[in-house]
RNA sequence: GAGACUGUGGUGGAAUCGGUAGACACAGCAGACUUAAAAUCUGCCGCCAUGUGCGUGAGGGUUCGAGUCCCUCCAGUCUCACCA
């Protein structure tokens, strides 16, 4: 039986000891493989298990193929959960943040993960977020930080603006409180500045999965259309509203303005007020907004069409007018958009058709063939004539002009909340507002006991004076959003113990990050935010480059199968029981029925603890597991079952190396059939680097399998020991970046007993031999009609009519005295004959 | 409502360019070893069944040949969701 506690604590420990994961070479070709940082929670789970096991074989694999590879890690500490704790554990947040570190690290380390430790470092750390602080004053210096007044989500229990995501049916996802609609005076970072470049520079990630490109696409969204402005009757005010469609200006018939939209702060009729009112009760859900019935009312005012003079348009106010997106106004063209013409029947508003197709007679109509009608010039146009003969009339007219908008907003990072990075200004009377001198280090005597931000509570921390006038002020009390600090730790890995946020020598040497591993879920929101931040640091001259991950890989999620008790409760995998067909639970006894796969989750409780696994079949078996049957990018199933395989496996692995310690080479020589063996093993080889390059780790581990047997079948056939030690070789070095402790064990051990030597402590990448891959027999496959009929083997230099009339004879019995039609030859692979 | 992706044995999954469907594993079955068990080893393992059979969600098409390409449909998963 393989040890495994003794040989991995052994080999963890070696490894620490020879620093074997820090650079030691900073010549050779540098090569930076990163996985996204983890929260902090308190122990791992096995996402994390999945996450790192990918990267750490593909930095094992880079490492050994003699690239200098940087692969870090370190702590994503800021965030709620910490505030969570010190509430209900009574532990300060920072406390608690570094223990739940301490257990994490110990558990990674247990992996046997090959992390350069020197450079790790928690986002919470002083230094970490004092640099951080910096680079949002060279942001405000730019431009790229500034306050505004926005709509948030607002919990009046927790006194604190809430992100979307932590909105539910429109209550606050802790609290339980209804959410309000607040406006409140926050920091915003300038994102939009970036819209163009970051949809632009979507064509350079080729490495990165479609699924993802899509989805940042949408995401920034871009609309290129036109403002067009409408004066008001009776008013000497303008409406502008933006439209994709501006050629369908003959067809308006009404004007809709958000709730929100300057130009309502005019009216007065209380029964207007009374509506907007509603609209911001209405708000909040997606769901609710896409279902939401169409509201709308008149605003006692009409505009004036641009184009028909004379003719007036209602102006109304609806509740479906998006205030943050194009102008907050547009203009409704009933006859060809569905949502306008739903608004017109709701409000009996005329529909004027202005686009017309053939055997199209149904309205709404939208396509974008046609052509143009009941529009005077633009009339026999097609739509996309129309579009551009309009904005050029109307901006010769001053009407309007060419507009793009994108659905992208500006990055709201104001948090009320104190565990997190304080943003570094100070508001002073006389001075207004400044920037604060650094670093603005967090207080740590807060107190918790009440709702709404310590920060703010704090007695003294919030009053300084101006760094200008030395007069009194106040400091900013807010935080940053946490995903400010995940958009630029990839960077920070380069030079983490730097007095500057980024050294760009050393940033240039190993960024841009060559391989990123993390979750789908990241797809948008910190994927976007890293991008940004990488292209305005390029453009403060910290670092030289536009794009900071090169290859994104997106690994699918781990799931479980749930249990769920009579009384429909979650039940933990390890208090069930398996009688046959039926489950049960361990110590009631109770009726267990068994729900469908989902990722595992706390709140499902269909998790499986690593820290069980690890102890019970160790690292290698863990990593083995996670990577064997499923290709990275798919969700992972997990079962227990296919654990107790691959500890199989290790044993049968160190068995094989008894085996060779005991080998008895007397009296062996080569024979052909040796050398078909080692022919296998070159070709599963070649398969297997080419696994490793595309990432695909569950057939890396197949073939290796494969390569087992070819191994024992050579010590079967006695074959030359030198032999079997090179196939051994091979074998080794190929599962070393999954199994690190078992191969470097079995290679010493062999290496005591002979002279192998395949990684440690010089790496050398076993390559294949191109000659070996050559075979001097190829088999053919015979078909008749296309369906498989026998096949014959033949030699590698045959020609086409020797290998035909082989095959011939071979299904001549089978075709009688059917005639030949045709005689399809492919060669190297087969020959099909076409009968009546 | 819009879009994207996926669909292969009891299960996870293989199958370069359209060329032997089911690699590798899990589960299962039978046998060997053993006083016995564990471990290990050997064999079997898509279906109907014994053949010119059927079979990659269903139906059609292109082709000498389709899991792979095209069309229609069904199911599931995900993303976006009044974006003017």
């Amino acid at each position: 039986m393989y040890p495994f506690r003794a040989v991995e604590s052994k080999w963890q420990k070696r490894f620490e000891e020879n620093k074997s994961h820090q650079i030691a070479d900073f010549s050779k070709n540098p090569c930076y493989i990163l996985e996204m940082l983890p929260y902090p929670s308190g122990k791992i789970h096995m996402g994390h298990v999945r996450n790192y096991s990918i990267g750490d074989a593909m930095a094992r694999f880079y490492r050994a193929k003699g690239y200098s590879v940087l692969h870090p890690m370190g702590w994503d500490a800021f965030g709620l959960p910490a505030e969570n704790a010190a509430m209900e554990q009574k532990k300060h947040p920072k406390t608690w943040t570094y223990s739940n570190i301490e257990t994490m690290r110990t558990q990674l380390k247990a992996l046997g993960l090959s992390y350069d430790w020197s450079r790790e470092f928690a986002t919470c750390d002083e230094l970490y977020y004092g640099l951080e602080q910096k680079i949002f004053l060279d942001f405000y210096d730019k431009g790229l930080a500034y306050r505004k007044e926005s709509w948030v989500n607002f919990d009046p229990v927790e006194q604190s603006v809430l992100a979307n995501e932590q909105v539910i049916n429109g209550r606050g996802w802790r609290s339980g409180a209804l959410v309000e609609r607040k406006k409140l005076t926050q920091w915003s970072i300038k994102i939009t500045a970036y819209a163009e470049e970051l949809l632009n520079d979507l064509k350079k990630l080729t490495k990165w999965p479609d699924k993802v490109l899509k989805m940042q696409e949408n995401w920034i969204g871009k609309s290129v259309g036109a403002h067009i402005h409408f004066n008001i009757d009776g008013s000497d005010d303008m409406i502008t509203v933006f439209t994709t469609k501006p050629h369908t200006l003959f067809g308006a018939s009404f004007v809709a303005i958000a709730p929100h939209h300057p130009f309502i702060k005019q009216l007065t009729d209380p029964k207007i007020k009374d509506f907007i009112g509603e609209c911001d009760r209405m708000i909040t859900t997606e769901e609710a907004m896409a279902t939401m019935e169409k509201k709308g009312m008149w605003s006692g005012y009409d505009a004036q069409h641009p184009l028909i003079p004379g003719k007036k348009i209602p102006i109304y106010i609806a509740n479906f007018v998006l205030s943050d997106y194009g102008t907050g106004a547009l203009f409704g063209c009933p006859a060809h958009d569905t949502r306008d013409f739903e608004f017109a029947h709701l409000y009996n508003l005329p529909v004027h058709r202005v686009i017309d197709e053939v055997d199209q007679e149904n309205l709404p109509f939208i396509s974008n063939g046609g052509h143009m009608i009941n529009s005077d010039f633009l009339n026999g146009m097609s739509q996309e004539q129309a579009f551009e003969a309009i904005i050029n009339y109307l901006e010769e007219k001053g009407f309007g002009s060419r507009h793009v908008t994108y659905r992208l907003r500006d990055w709201l990072v104001s948090r009320q909340r104190y565990w997190g990075c304080p943003i570094p200004i100070i508001y002073c009377d006389q001075c207004g507002t400044q920037k604060a001198p650094l670093p603005v280090v967090l207080p740590q005597d807060v107190s918790f006991d009440r709702p709404g931000n310590p920060l703010d509570h704090h007695p003294t921390w919030k009053y300084t004076t101006c760094s200008t006038c030395q007069g009194p002020a106040i400091r900013e009390t807010d935080t940053l959003d946490t995903f400010f600090e995940s958009s630029w730790y990839f960077l920070r890995y380069c030079c983490p113990q730097d007095s500057v946020p980024v050294d760009s020598p050393k940033c240039d040497h190993f960024a841009p990050v060559d391989l990123y591993i993390g979750g789908i879920e990241h797809a948008v929101l910190h994927l976007l935010y890293a991008r940004f931040f990488t292209k305005a640091l390029r453009d403060l001259g910290y670092v030289h480059m536009d794009e900071p991950f090169q290859e994104l890989l997106t690994q699918g999620m781990v799931c479980h199968v749930t249990y769920q008790d009579s009384k429909g409760k979650w039940v933990y995998p390890t208090d069930v029981k398996k009688d046959g067909d039926s489950y049960s639970h361990i110590t009631t006894g109770e009726k267990i029925t068994l729900g469908r796969l989902e990722k595992m989750s706390k709140s499902k409780k269909n998790v499986v603890d690593p820290q069980d696994i690890i102890d019970h079949y160790g690292a290698d078996c863990a990593r083995l597991f996670i990577l064997s049957d499923t290709p990275p990018d798919k969700d992972f199933d997990w079962n227990d079952d296919g654990l107790d395989g691959c500890g199989r496996y290790l044993n049968r692995l160190y068995r094989l190396m008894e085996s060779i310690k005991s080998y008895n080479n007397e009296g062996t020589s080569e024979t052909i059939s040796h050398k078909n063996l080692l022919k296998k093993v070159h070709k599963l080889a070649k398969n297997i680097n080419d696994e490793y390059e595309k990432i695909v780790l569950n057939k890396v581990v197949a073939l290796c399998r494969e390569m087992t047997y070819v191994i024992e079948d050579a010590i079967d056939q006695k074959a030359p020991l030198p032999m079997i030690m090179n196939m051994v070789q091979f074998l080794l070095c190929y599962l070393q970046p999954i199994i690190p402790h078992i191969t470097h064990e079995i290679e010493e051990q062999l290496a005591v007993a002979n002279t192998l030597k395949v990684f440690s402590p010089n790496c050398v990448w076993m390559m294949y031999d191109p000659e070996l891959l050559k075979d001097d027999q190829v088999t053919y496959v015979i078909q008749v009609n296309g369906k498989l009929k026998g096949q014959v083997c033949v030699p590698a230099d045959a020609v086409e009519y020797d290998i035909k009339n082989q095959c011939l004879e071979h299904i001549r019995h089978t075709i009688k005295d059917a005639t030949i039609q045709k005689e399809i030859f492919v060669k190297g692979r087969l020959v099909n004959f076409v009968v009546n």
